[in-house]
This record gives C-alpha cells, structure tokens and sequence, in this order.
DNA sequence: GTTGAGCGTT
C-alpha cells in the first residue's frame, strides 16, 4: 500500500530526485512529483512524495523539521488530491 | 539573475 505526503519548506534548487534520495532512505518511494506554478512555470517550493505506509510515517516522523538545504524541511500527511470527476 | 505560505493534474 502507498501513502501520499506532503512536502514543504523546499529549496527553489531542489529537484525530484534530490526529494526522491532523501525519502528512499526511509522506505520504499513510489513516486515524486514536485508541485510547480502551472501559469508561470516556476517552482513553488513543495512537493509530494508517494510511498509505503510504514515508510511514509518513518519520513514523516524523521524528515519532518529536519535541515535540507539549508531549510527545514516540513513532511506531513497530504490531503486527498482532486476527486476524479467522471465528467 | 526575483519569491516563501502552503497541498498537486499526471
């Protein structure tokens, strides 16, 4: 099972892979997918990391307020995405 | 060449 996590508090330098490395020290990482500004293309500094139940709450519990570069980093259980609207 | 609270569109 997988669970979905909410990461905030970003390096405007930081990539996906550089999130993706630092939750793969905790657990298994489905995915990641950082959140960007959709009109302007920037990145807005959050992003959401995908992975196992038991390895989500251990990154919550260790990456949460911990240092990345040079911020700290804000780990929390993210809120359900947009529902699927059908139509 | 910028900015800083907050929850995304494949």
């Amino acid at each position: 099972m997988s669970k979905n996590i909410y990461v905030g508090n970003l390096p405007w330098s930081a990539s996906e892979d550089d999130v993706r490395a630092a939750f793969e020290a905790y657990g298994e990482v489905i995915s990641v997918k950082l959140i960007e500004d959709r009109e302007t293309g920037r990145p807005r500094g959050f992003g959401f990391v995908e992975m196992e139940d038991n390895g989500a709450l251990d990154a919550i519990d260790n990456l949460d307020g911990k240092d990345f570069g040079g911020r700290n980093l804000k780990v929390n259980e993210a809120k359900p995405r947009a529902p699927r609207p059908r139509w």
